[in-house]
DNA sequence: CTACTAAACTGAACGCGTTCAGTAAGGCGC
DNA sequence: GCGCCTTACTGAACGCGTTCAGTTTAGTAG
C-alpha cells in the first residue's frame, strides 16, 4: 500500500515538476500536453489521472509556491520593521524575488479575470491560497501598534491583496529591463497607500471612511 | 467589381450578425466556428476568410458597437449636466444599457489582462477603439467651467476610464438580479471618483497630487 | 465568345486539450 | 498457488480552432 502510493506520488512529482521545466523554458501555451508526457516518460493519459487539466498544473505550482512561500513571508515579518510601508514592501518584493524565475508561469495564473475561470485569482479553486495570502496582510497589519478603525480594519486586509494583485499583473507583463518599471511603481505607490491608510484613521476623514466601508462592503458583502 | 464586393461585404455581415447572435444565445466558449459556418450557410473556411480568428468576430462586435455608441454618447454629454458626477454616470449607464442585450459577450472581451491577447481591453488590436472611448470621458471632462490641475489633466481621460473597465469588469460577472450590486457599486464609488478629483484642485494637496502624477507617468510613461 | 486573373470561397487535415474504454500490476483472502 | 479488487496507467479517438492547397466564380481584356 504504501509502496504503492509512494512510487504513484513519485509519478506525481515527476509529472509536475517535467511540466513546470518546460512551461519555463518555453512558456505555458508553447507548451503541449503531449510534450510533458514524453519528456516524463509516461502516457499522455497519465498527466490527466493525476491532473485534472494542463490549467491544473499551474494551480498545483501556485498551491506549492504559496506552501513554499509561507515560511519566507513569516521570517520576513518577523524582522522588525520600522512601519507598515516596510512591511508591505518586504512582502512585496519577497515575493517577486521568489516568483522570478517563473514569471512566464504567473502570467497564466493572472491572464484570467473571470472568477468562474479556475486559474483566475478570483476563482474558487484559487480560494484556498487566496485566503492565506489575504493572512499575510493581515500579519502585517496587526504587528502595528496603532490601531486601525474598526469599520475598516476587516477590509483592510483584502484591499492591500488587491494592491499587491495590481502589483504583480504589472510585473508580469513588464517589459523593461530586470521590470524596473514596477519597482518605480512600488516605490510611488507604497507611501499613496500608507499614507492613505493612516490619514483614514483622522476623525476629519470619518464621511470619507465610512463611504469607502460602504463601497467595500457592496463589493465583497452579499446582495 | 461593386457588386462582387458588395456580396462580399453581405457574406461577411452575414457571418458576424450569425455568430454574434449565436454568441448571445449560448455564449462565446459553447458556439463553435462550425456552426456559426453552417448557420451561415456557408464553408467553415469563409470564416476564416474574412476574420482571422474567433476572437476577431468580437473585436468586430466590439469595434461596431463603439461605432455606434458614440453618437449616443454624444448625445447624452449634450444634455445639461449639472456637473462631472451626473456627466459620467450618464455616460457609464448608457453604456451598460447599450451592451446589455450581450453581456456574456462582453464578458469574453473582458477576461483577458494580458496586452498581447487580442482580446485585451489593454491590446494593441484594441487600441484605436480604447482610445476613442477615452475621448467620450475627455468631453465629459472638457464640458465643465472648472480648470483641472495642468499636472493631472492629461492623466484624466485615462485614470476615468480605467475607472469605467472596472465598473464594467464588475458588471459582466455580476451574478445578482439585474446587476443590482453594480448598479450600488456605481452609486457609492462615483462619488468617491468625483469628490476626489475636486479635491485634487486645492492647494493644500499639490504634495500628493504630485506624488499621484508621478504614479501615473510611471505606468504609461516611457521607460 | 474566350482566355485569364484575382477574389471568394471549399473542406480535408493538423495540432491541441481532453476523455474514456481498456490493460497491467500489486496486494490480499483463501 | 489462484481469483479478485483497486490503483496506476495506456493510447486511440473526439471536438475544437486554425491552416492551406485547392476549386469556383465573377469580372476584364483581347
Amino acid at each position: 500500500m504504501t509502496t504503492k502510493t509512494q512510487k504513484a506520488e513519485e509519478t506525481r512529482a515527476l509529472i509536475l515538476s517535467t511540466a513546470l521545466a518546460l512551461f519555463r523554458e518555453q512558456g505555458f501555451e508553447k507548451t503541449t500536453m503531449r510534450e510533458i508526457a514524453a519528456e516524463a516518460g509516461v502516457a499522455l493519459g497519465a498527466t490527466y489521472y493525476y491532473f485534472a487539466s494542463k490549467d491544473a498544473l499551474v494551480l498545483a505550482f501556485y498551491a506549492q509556491s504559496q506552501m513554499e512561500l509561507e515560511p519566507l513571508l513569516a521570517e520576513v515579518l518577523a524582522r522588525k520593521h520600522k512601519n507598515l510601508q516596510a512591511r508591505l514592501h518586504a512582502l512585496i518584493t519577497t515575493k517577486l524575488e521568489y516568483f522570478r524565475p517563473n514569471r512566464s508561469l504567473l502570467s497564466a495564473l493572472a491572464a484570467h479575470t473571470n472568477p468562474g475561470h479556475s486559474l483566475s485569482p478570483f476563482s474558487e479553486d484559487s480560494r484556498a491560497i487566496r485566503e492565506r495570502d489575504i493572512q499575510s496582510f493581515q500579519q502585517a497589519l496587526d504587528a502595528d501598534k496603532v490601531k486601525y478603525p474598526a469599520d475598516l480594519a476587516p477590509h483592510l486586509p483584502a484591499v492591500l491583496w488587491i494592491y499587491q494583485m495590481g502589483i504583480i499583473l504589472y510585473w508580469v507583463y513588464d517589459q523593461s529591463p530586470s521590470q524596473r518599471r514596477t519597482f518605480k511603481l512600488l516605490e510611488k505607490s507604497l507611501p499613496i497607500v500608507t499614507r492613505l491608510i493612516q490619514v483614514s484613521t483622522l476623525p476629519l476623514m470619518k464621511p470619507l471612511r465610512k463611504l469607502t466601508v460602504e463601497l467595500l462592503e457592496t463589493i465583497y458583502g452579499p446582495d
